[in-house]
DNA sequence: AAAAACCCTGTAGCGGCTACAAGGTCAAAC
DNA sequence: GTTTGACCTTGTAGCCGCTACAGGGTTTTT
């Protein structure tokens, strides 16, 4: 199999394989006598392995070493777990994180009425009144009323 | 006030002012004799408007479009708004993808029990399964399933 | 007068691709 | 046979929002 079929069967672009080859994801693969890398059903598996990592969001240095800890069968399943729950806390923050924002972009639209000039807009105003360091309906009175940064 | 000032008093790198700078965001300051750039009050407010917008995770390119729009007075709030909105939108659909992702992860973790090894490793056989393009509990029957966005 | 702290420009790196350029190879249509 | 077109090769650069260097010059402090 070529690359551009292996690609296919993947659903990845053939610059995504060349790539993920060059980072040390998928082992390089035999060549045609004109050069031509070509696949064996392996590489389609590992393609999709790390495809399905990806899909999850994992660090392509994360799925490398989830391939590594796969090929020492002496590891114990638990560092793997581990490298999820890991990943699974990382995902949390980011989302709760998003979450806030999105409190904060919901208040700052709030503050805008339709058919105003930008120089009586509430949102600018808001935004501004940020660059003086005031409290504002997006990022409301942290604690102590200090400056949000 | 010179660079280093201005960036500690907005809280941000000096090479952080700098490309914000080269990047149309910041308007390029007077010079000393000696070429070092000299900040007024109004650099410092511009650069604490970025800030906030940059907190609510808006693009370096909005945030130019809406000092842009600020700049002219007969422009309406709405533009602003519907900018903010889209901006709410994009912010909500990636929330939503992490959540999805963390049921998943969250799913994929619960497939491992402690003390094994990886040749027995829950996680690792629902990774590799996909490989098959078979169900997994993180990535449930996608096609008939529900979809846990 | 030396040392430390500051400033300048230019360049390259991060992640995970994506796109382009300039060429070589191979199958089928004419 | 030849010419198109689809495929393949390598190398390079771009995306975003910084961050970090390198290699110099200036100002302030000791």
């Amino acid at each position: 199999m070529r690359i551009g079929e292996l690609a296919r069967q993947a659903g990845v672009d053939v610059q995504t394989v060349r790539y993920y080859e060059r980072e040390g994801l998928l082992d390089a693969p035999a060549r045609t006598a004109s050069g031509y890398r070509a696949y064996g059903p392996r590489h389609l598996e590992r393609l999709n392995f790390v495809r399905h990592c990806r899909s999850l969001d994992m660090p392509l240095a994360e799925i490398r070493r989830l391939i590594e800890l796969s090929r020492d069968t002496r590891v114990s399943c638990d560092q793997v777990n581990a490298l999820v729950r890991t990943h699974l806390e990382r995902v949390q923050a980011k989302r709760k994180a998003l979450q806030a924002l999105e409190g904060q972009l919901q208040a700052l639209s709030a503050q805008c009425e339709s058919g105003h000039r930008v120089a009586d807009c509430g949102i600018l105003e808001e935004l501004i009144h940020a660059a003086h360091g005031e409290a504002c309906a997006c990022h409301p009175a942290q604690l102590s009323g200090q400056s949000p940064l």
